[in-house]
DNA sequence: GTTTAGCACTCTCGTGTCGAGAGTGCTAAA
DNA sequence: TTTAGCACTCTCGACACGAGAGTGCTAAAC
């Protein structure tokens, strides 16, 4: 394969920025025209040609203009498009947004959401923060009624787990708050390992509590254990690609369903660093489904402690550098978010 | 208005039937076919004139087969359909679903929904439960670091929110319990209005923990507070009626966006009786969004106590009878079990 | 060697025409 | 009141055709 030349890359980065916008096929006048080059319209054919051969762009029919392949963009993505930054303004009012939400986890999330749909016109996802080594800091034994009691769990990371224990008998709220300080005397800061390792401290209800603990620790280890967030469904219905709803639909069933999710997430992000931001464009050839799709995927949280992952979808014309940096800015802001968070915790 | 004779409305029903499976325009020679009858097709046409003319059917073109209209749909909702019931199976199945579920809300949240739109195939909703008057119930304060204070409320009804508190000075993990202890003992089972009256019982540390107590209770009266769950966004995608599309994008936008779907349901569900199962039929000559769709809704909860609301979106051209037995065989469930976790509690 | 002007060629897309087919409305007879 | 028969209407797909945009190629200019 040739290397390009300067103007050759110019060329390819102009073609899509160009068809990002008009979603038309670009030709070598109208790139004239748009951008006031002063080379001639012939000039830049003999560069599309090159292009074409080097396999950047494709003609959808013979003598019509120029589109870009899915490796035209991953060109473009990895060696054109260079790092940009949100304006000062808007990283303003989203930090400002999201410090208002104060420390609702749950708001957060929603936020996170919808800024990323907005900023990016594409419908994006955001995991709740899932603990990497789930610690365990508190818990209150309220009884409700009879044999019921209303078991809540704190875990490092702010989650808040509730659960329904039923005793064999009876047991009075004064019972239960001292098996409840018990336990938080023992246990705080200890992992699943840390707590199995205490077996026999515990009278019998103790063992009880102990073992939905436990249960409730493991559940919050699987990959997409919480929900989901979503948002901006509705803006990939105004792309033009996804006119005929049915890759529409195949698109946005990968990211209602929570098993193409698991799958997608943990094959990619979720094996990644935490300041990567990795871009998949057209599927990258392994997901059938996203075929006409790009998704830009990040991760957040703390390494080792609490995690999660989020994203946008969008067609493959898409504005990789707005959306690019949007997802960086995004994972960061949580990022520091939650790092916070546990801090304040510590 | 003249009435229609018993043959009109069989045809109407047949129709409806028809028309829902094929999309397709009905003529009266494949009435017949499809239906064995023994009346000729010159005499269903003379009958479909009439049930033109009353504004249930409509010709799109001269000369071409006739279309239930939004009148002839709800004629048929309300006079033809009678009360189905969903196979004593499928029941049994989605009635065990729940119970494996355990008391966990979010899971039957998320069950609801996937149930909905399954047995429906089209996009469905289900809110949380909102307490209509919202009684507290248990307080946990957990001293995390310098001067954060962690808030865990527990309310009647199951809800647990959380909440950090950052106070003037430090305080003891001690002082922390007390207060919680006499919170606790002041405040269960009262409501806002209870709660203010106590004012002047608590100390300085106190009646910033009420303080926060009584905002987010306040938070939870909002009609569409907590979280939406939705599923099967992608069934509607798949329906004809949906093929371009704007018309997708608006119907979905509905179901997505907050605002629009506070106002939606506040003013259907939400004022109705708790086992009415409403259908909004083409919108009602209200929502301009929603002019393709209907929407079957009911409401489910304990009434006074706590209620949500949940629904499923669909084209006019829906199976009416099963969608609502569906919605309201889940809204039945639904409210046994918050009615009998409620129960529990008390 | 690289760039440019000129020109013939190709392909899409919108429009118009046409015939087949489905379904109707109407009339007159049963 | 129902039915048979028939002329009529309208959609839909196929086909043709011209306009327009854009190309590839060649030969001249830089």
């Amino acid at each position: 394969m040739t290397t390009l030349t300067e103007r050759q890359r110019l060329i390819l980065a102009l073609i899509i920025h160009t068809y990002v916008e008009t979603a038309q096929p670009v030709g070598s006048k109208a790139l004239i025209e748009r951008y006031k080059l002063d080379t001639s319209s012939a000039t830049i054919r003999n560069d599309m040609v090159e292009l074409t051969e080097a396999g950047y762009l494709r003609q959808p029919y013979t003598s019509a203009g120029r589109e870009p392949t899915e490796e035209g963009y991953r060109y473009f993505v990895r060696q054109l498009m260079g790092q940009t930054e949100l304006p000062m303004n808007t990283r303003r009012t989203i930090t400002h947004q999201f410090y208002q939400a104060g420390r609702d986890v749950n708001r957060w999330m929603r936020l996170a959401a919808s800024v990323l749909a907005h900023q990016s016109q594409g419908a994006s996802l955001v995991t709740s923060p899932r603990p990497e080594s789930a610690r365990f800091k508190h818990l209150s034994l309220i009884s409700t009624h009879g044999r019921q009691v209303l078991m809540v769990m704190v875990w490092t990371g702010g989650q808040v787990r509730q659960q329904m224990l039923t005793l064999a008998e009876p047991v009075s709220q004064e019972q239960l708050s001292t098996a409840a300080g018990h336990i938080n005397l023992v246990c705080e800061g200890l992992d699943t390992d840390g707590i199995a390792a205490l077996r026999g401290q515990f009278d019998a209800l103790e063992q009880d509590v102990i073992k939905l603990i436990r249960e409730e620790q493991d559940r919050m280890k699987q990959v997409v254990s919480g929900e989901v967030y979503r948002d901006g469904l509705t803006n990939v219905l105004a792309e033009p690609e996804f006119a005929e709803s049915e890759s529409a639909r195949k698109a946005l069933r990968v990211l209602e369903e929570r098993s193409m999710l698991e799958d997608l997430l943990s094959r990619t992000v979720l094996t990644s660093g935490m300041d990567d931001v990795q871009v998949l464009i057209g599927g990258e050839g392994t997901w059938e489904d996203l075929r006409d799709c790009s998704m830009v995927l990040g991760r957040y949280g703390a390494p080792g402690l609490v995690t999660g992952a989020l994203g946008v979808l969008g067609p493959t014309r898409m504005a990789y550098g707005r959306t690019v940096s949007t997802v960086r800015f995004v994972s960061g802001l949580l990022s520091d978010l939650v790092i916070e968070m546990l801090a304040e915790e510590n």
